[in-house]
DNA sequence: GGTATAAATAGAAGTCATTTCTATTTATAC
DNA sequence: GTATAAATAGAAATGACTTCTATTTATACC
């Protein structure tokens, strides 16, 4: 998806496209994979936008509201975001532990597990994630 | 499992059975759901036997690499742990997120997802851990 | 292209879960 | 019982994250 459509996402929000909203969009869009508040903000002083860890906290949780980030789990319990590329599908992420990038994986069977414990547990289900966690092509 | 068993196992990790050991394993019998260090704490004052926070979570810590308990992964992101009944099964975890009780499920269709990455991205996986909210047959 | 407005940002300061450190106490092996 | 290493208490430190207020800036409107 190319960087204009979450600008549109932006706009739809009421949100103002600025220049540190804009750069931090990109970055996730060029580096593909998950990133952090520290790292985020050392990357934007690279480019010359320097940004409080306070603004970057601030546009992430902004971004997540938007549907433009989803929250990564990590085992540090740390923040992390990855750019959520197809908001509307039923989907979980593949994340290559050496490169940290996320791949999206468009199959789904829960249905089953929920269903054995529907049956089995006699609960109700309402929500699930799933955290794969591997070598990608590239690192494997 | 009784709590002789959970006592064995912290022999052959080679730790002491004492006192706020032993209680911390028996609260997290008697409530069957997941606990965090302030509660365990304020739990332990009840019966008079005070402990720190810091001793808290070494004891959680210690408990967690003995295989005792395991990691609860929580929205905000604090942390958990509930009792591991079956250390040595494949198996899931369903939460009640009313009472917070926790369900073992003992079952995992996660081959056929693993499959379709390996196949469809090239890639290499390697764990995954999967997180099953709702509400359990007395909360419903 | 100016200007008013609300929204966005900077930077200091604060919060709070979690960890570290050191002195004291205690479970266990003998 | 006693020696020993392990466990605990409590103060203090750490560090991610948030809040607050003053200043700056994107945008709607003329």
């Amino acid at each position: 998806m190319p960087i204009n459509n979450y600008l549109s996402i932006l706009k739809e929000s009421r949100l103002k496209i600025t220049p540190r909203r804009k750069a931090v969009i990109k970055l996730f869009l060029d580096k593909g994979r998950y990133l952090g508040p520290y790292e985020i903000r050392d990357m934007l002083k690279k480019i010359s936008l320097k940004a409080g860890l306070p603004s970057v906290y601030r546009i992430l949780q902004e971004l997540e509201k938007a549907g433009i980030l989803v929250k990564v789990e990590h085992k540090n319990r740390q923040l992390y975001y990855s750019l959520c590329k197809n908001p509307h599908e039923d989907h979980h992420h593949f994340i290559c532990r050496k490169c940290n990038k996320v791949e999206e994986v468009k199959f789904c069977n829960f249905q089953e597990i929920s269903r054995f414990i529907e049956k089995k547990l006699k609960g109700h289900v309402e929500r699930h994630s799933l955290h794969i966690e591997g070598l990608c092509s590239v690192c494997r």
